[in-house]
DNA sequence: TAGTGGTCTAGACCACAAT
DNA sequence: TTGTGGTCTAGACCACTAC
């Protein structure tokens, strides 16, 4: 089968996202094996009818999600890597559903409280003011996957009539038109303690998969603070680094 | 102080590299304080005579580094974050290094083998292909930091004659010509074994961090896997994700 | 309505790699 | 020498936001 791609103009989709998507289409169906060089610029552009800059954003995309490797005086060729799904900025109910597994979420509590001052700072919200604190669980069928505290200003949003059993706290969020452009993550580990442990199915002393969390929103404010436990027998975090 | 940017346009440098190094410069000592808006970027591509293209270039970079976020109709602003390094494509060795701590590294052992199954899948070479096998203790001071253990396709690098302690896995590679560009990680963690704790000196079962790698080269070649497993007080991994 | 960033064009010159 | 990607320009039109 040929690499064939076309665009549609009259479409509000942006060519060089529709170029990308079938681009990545075509790798991940095979048309494009690992290792192929990819026809260059020029070509591609004059093919599909859009200019130079157009086709080169697209291709930047993959080159971003290391699908792609671009030398110049060389080409751009095929990474040979097997298939992954990236760490995308999702939470983790979206990662879940996705990949076909059944879900399902207990929040433990959900209250209104005054926060601290290391959380003050990092949310660069006033020491005093008033935030949301949630705890929920996350189970996959039966077995519990993930313990998680999150922590909202109040003046971000209202969750006292939120469900977060039917929907993850991202979706609320963009529901409520915040919209989480940037996040900062720590990730590490340490032991269970007993609590942890017995909400978990885990040991005490058990290791488990920390991740802190900062989320910022599209004008830069802190919206949301995060730290979660994962069991690490059934959740690992995915990293792509790419070097421009 | 206000913002002063300028551009050399002798220099080799590219200009858009250089408007995002004054920018981020800027940002980190406080000129463009978190929150504050950036002007336009048909003002800022005026003051320094660039074109609005190059100028988006700069701009880019820094959402890209989580540093900015933008928003049509509004503006872009800064992201009210506190500072932080990212994670970069670079070896252990260089972030200790630039952290101006003491690192050292122990070469445990160094061996040509053969590969096994699983990796000869991942690196995609042939099953039966020599491999080079590389144990190392990673020291700040007189404390353990990890043990990394990577295998390097002998067709890629002779490791027969090179002294691992004098400088890092990814400066050899660079040195003998391989340029890293891509790597996709794992990040999970597990139980120390007796060995694993001996050697970090930590006490059997103990929880440590560990990560995956596959690093593959600027033709798109798997030129590298690791496996390595850090002691949790001393070392975490920060990812920044940005939605774009 | 005014101003912002998002997209797109049609060129140009350059640095680098392969031959 | 040829071909590649990297950089840069000077415009254009559009979608979205705030007023």
């Amino acid at each position: 089968m040929a690499l064939q791609l076309s665009v549609d103009r009259s479409s509000p989709v942006p060519l060089y996202f529709q170029v990308a998507g079938q681009l990545e289409q075509a790798i991940n169906d095979g048309v494009l094996a690992p290792g192929e060089r990819v026809p260059n610029e020029m070509v591609l552009a004059d093919e599909l009818g859009v200019s130079r800059p157009t086709m080169r954003q697209a291709l930047q995309t993959l080159v971003d999600k290391g699908m792609l490797v671009r030398k110049r005086g060389v080409g751009t060729q095929v990474v040979k890597a097997q298939i992954r799904r990236p760490v995308e900025l999702t939470s983790l109910n979206d990662d879940l559903v996705r990949t076909g597994r059944d879900p399902s979420t207990q929040v433990l509590s959900i209250k209104r409280a005054t926060v601290d001052a290391a959380e003050a700072a990092e949310l660069r919200i006033k020491p005093g003011d008033e935030v949301w604190r949630v705890e929920r669980l996350r189970l996959i069928g039966e077995q519990p996957l993930a313990l998680m505290a999150n922590v909202i200003p109040c003046s971000v949003l209202d969750l006292s009539n939120v469900d977060l059993t039917a929907r993850g706290l991202y979706e609320t969020l963009r529901a409520a038109g915040i919209h989480v452009r940037v996040a900062h993550q720590e990730i590490g580990c340490r032991r269970a303690d007993a609590r942890e442990a017995r909400l978990l199915s885990e040991r005490r002393g058990s290791p488990l998969l920390t991740m802190r969390r900062t989320a910022y929103d599209d004008a830069g404010n802190a919206v949301e603070l995060g730290e979660h436990a994962y069991r690490p027998a059934l959740y690992s975090f995915e990293v792509t680094l790419v070097d421009r």
